[in-house]
DNA sequence: TGTTCATGGAGAAACGTATCTCCGACGTTC
DNA sequence: GAACGTCGGAGATACGTTTCTCCATGAACA
């Protein structure tokens, strides 16, 4: 009677296993009924009456059934796992310079990931083949791919969506988000320039990104249309120390600029570092702005106006951008993404356009988002009423 | 001839994929060998010639094959993913405090896990039940859990090898790794009172965490020793202005102290604002410590010395000792944590001892490793000669 | 009394791999 | 020349689900 010996006849050594976990079957042999109707029951599908199903969820639970994740998988052929890749400057996973941004775009992807079900796994770009050819993956969140990226070509190949943070130069993508990179750089030039900035120096990385591509181009543009010379110093984004040394020689030259922007995160420490060796008072004699998502430049002193690229919006947008992608709903304009105010929509597509020969997910374009940056007030960029965007409260007895 | 056609009945629709990726068995038909030859050529078993293995690598290549993670993770019963699991505050994954202590531990056990060929999945312990019960996992790390975890019991009892950052309160673990809490404070504390300190205060935090209860009771328990009285202020340490308030409150009391130790990141900024609202000079009125992995502090004014809890040691630590415990390898001792210091080993084992019925990894006790913190001393905590741990290639020019 | 439907559920076929078992063929050796 | 070890490889099964198909049963209806 028991029906759970005459599995088909499958299963022989019945007795043998007993010790390891709880499968579908058990549940469906203690519960007397089918292993449909387990699945049915568990799931919320089929056509069960009531207490059918609650009976069958009592009995799993008492068995400390758990579903086979992989056996699932397999069967559907989803996982409710995404990557995140990460592009790496030498071993370590995430770049330096980025750090600040990664962490808090990763947080927000891991979050918005799991509101909808998906977790999330880090697959740092350089890792072993095998590593990440070895996990099930629905799809892939990209950080700033490089061109040509060999990684993402190979995933989307398989027909895997791949929505990328940062506009891809030269890998199809099926979406992707990035800030509005040039109009940021704008906004803030013209703001140092309303402060009274006359010649307004830059610090960039000599790195190939879309951002610092981008960004540099912005100034570039932005010097010709007022007729101002370029003043700016390059250097390595990854090597920390290259920044310090790079302000210094920013602020060292005899056509000293008298604002400086820098691309990334340290070089509000740096520039501020530099200003005080040679004795330039910030914002007297220097009006400073730095792009970092850190809040530590709310406290220096003095306090230094930032640029954020938002990546909580960011991360929260890839990561619905590419579930929608998984799950098939290509509804455009729908992101999602709660209070989200995008400022422009442009079109990418693969450009090259030739071999648009992915297996699948062929059928929709290759679209980008730009999302907008907010510029942080502070008082490292203003000469006269120090008025912040952000008002923290100040505790009490500040001078 | 053939063999494609006559798999045993199976795939009777072979027309209808054929747009599908291939598998195993489009290889075997394709090289005219069987499925057994595929799997042993592309895995290295099984006793074939040189000349069939390649072969077999040429086709698969050439096809594009790429082996189903689900269905070997079905049949092996390995998936070669890792959770990683942190405890929240709020609705966010990571807690604000750890941030710096969380991003560097993370990235350090991303790399350990993949130098051995397994992929890490973040899963907030707040995540909805169904999204980490339905990711195959081999094991788990998690980041200071706290007594009873609900989650990592579960995971427990699945007889999955569970390792923790932070020695654990009540939960079973297969082993845990921590810092040498009581140790670093009493370090701290008498560092500062060789420093010329008096009356040392202390930043701390009102949560039961291991970190803030360890760290607490070895400060009170210095106090005693020295017959100092104990002057602290505790606040929730996931709120951030709750530490700028603390700070000041401990630099307005009458009975105010003459050095500051501060558990929490930001505790470093919080101080030094505080101590100018009230005009104290650091070091010379009040020295100060913090703990925190950040390096702004090594380019504040006056720089801040800062004790390390080494997150990256500890992270590649707790990973190998995961993988270690996944792949049955009880090897104790031989960590292989490079060139890593243990300062001292204790055994900890399940103490309440009555229920160590997991299923599995029953028969290697749970034990733990403390690892040495490092503390970097800057001009905070000097009154003399500002002689520096790290040495930081300082730029010409400095004043 | 037969026909139709809705209900509740069982059977069995995949999903794609790893691996255990076994088999033929080909030297070797006594 | 028969027993035997080794090489190279084929067959088949199981991993634990989901889901498609289909069958009973009883009620409603003509």
């Amino acid at each position: 009677m028991t029906a759970a010996a005459n599995h088909h006849g499958r299963r022989t050594t019945t007795r043998t296993r007993r010790l390891e976990r709880a499968g579908i079957r058990d549940v469906a042999a203690a519960a007397g009924v089918s292993i449909t109707t387990v699945s049915d029951a568990l799931n919320g599908k089929g056509r069960l009456p009531d207490e059918t199903r609650t009976k069958v969820r009592e009995v799993a639970e008492r068995l400390g059934y758990r579903p086979s994740a992989a056996a699932r998988t397999l069967r559907t052929g989803r996982s409710g796992l995404i990557g995140l890749t990460v592009t790496t400057y030498g071993q370590e996973p995430f770049t330096f310079t980025e750090f600040a941004y990664f962490a808090e775009m990763a947080r927000a992807a891991t979050s918005a990931a799991l509101n909808r079900g998906y977790a999330l796994v880090v697959l740092p770009a350089s890792s072993r083949h095998d590593v990440w050819s070895n996990v099930a993956l629905d799809g892939t969140v990209v950080i700033d791919p490089s061109d040509h990226d060999p990684m993402v070509a190979d995933l989307y190949r398989q027909g895997l969506p791949v929505v990328s943070d940062g506009k891809p130069g030269n890998c199809p993508v099926t979406a992707w988000v990035d800030n509005d990179h040039h109009a940021a750089v704008l906004g803030i030039l013209d703001h140092l320039a309303q402060a009274g900035a006359r010649r307004i120096g830059l610090l960039t990385g000599t790195s190939t990104d879309t951002y610092t591509r981008l960004s540099t181009e912005a100034y570039l543009g932005w010097c010709r249309s007022v007729g101002q010379e370029p003043l700016y110093e390059a250097y390595p984004a990854h090597d920390p120390c290259a920044g310090a040394v790079a302000a210094d020689r920013l602020l060292a030259r005899p056509d000293r600029p008298d604002a400086v922007y820098g691309l990334f995160d340290p070089n509000g420490t740096d520039l501020l570092a530099a200003a005080r060796r040679y004795h330039l008072r910030v914002p007297d004699d220097l009006l400073l702005v730095c792009c970092s998502e850190s809040d530590v430049y709310a406290t220096t002193e003095p306090p230094i106006t930032t640029l954020s690229l938002k990546p909580r919006r960011i991360g929260t947008t890839v990561v619905n951008l590419l579930i929608d992608a998984i799950e098939g709903q290509s509804s455009l304009g729908q992101t999602s993404v709660g209070q989200t105010s995008v400022s422009r929509t442009t079109e990418a597509g693969t450009s090259t356009g030739d071999d648009s020969g992915g297996p699948c997910a062929a059928d929709q374009d290759s679209s980008g988002q730009l999302m907008p940056t907010e510029l942080i007030v502070r008082r490292s960029s203003q000469r006269r009423s120090p008025r912040t965007t952000v008002a923290a409260p100040r505790p009490p007895g500040e001078s």
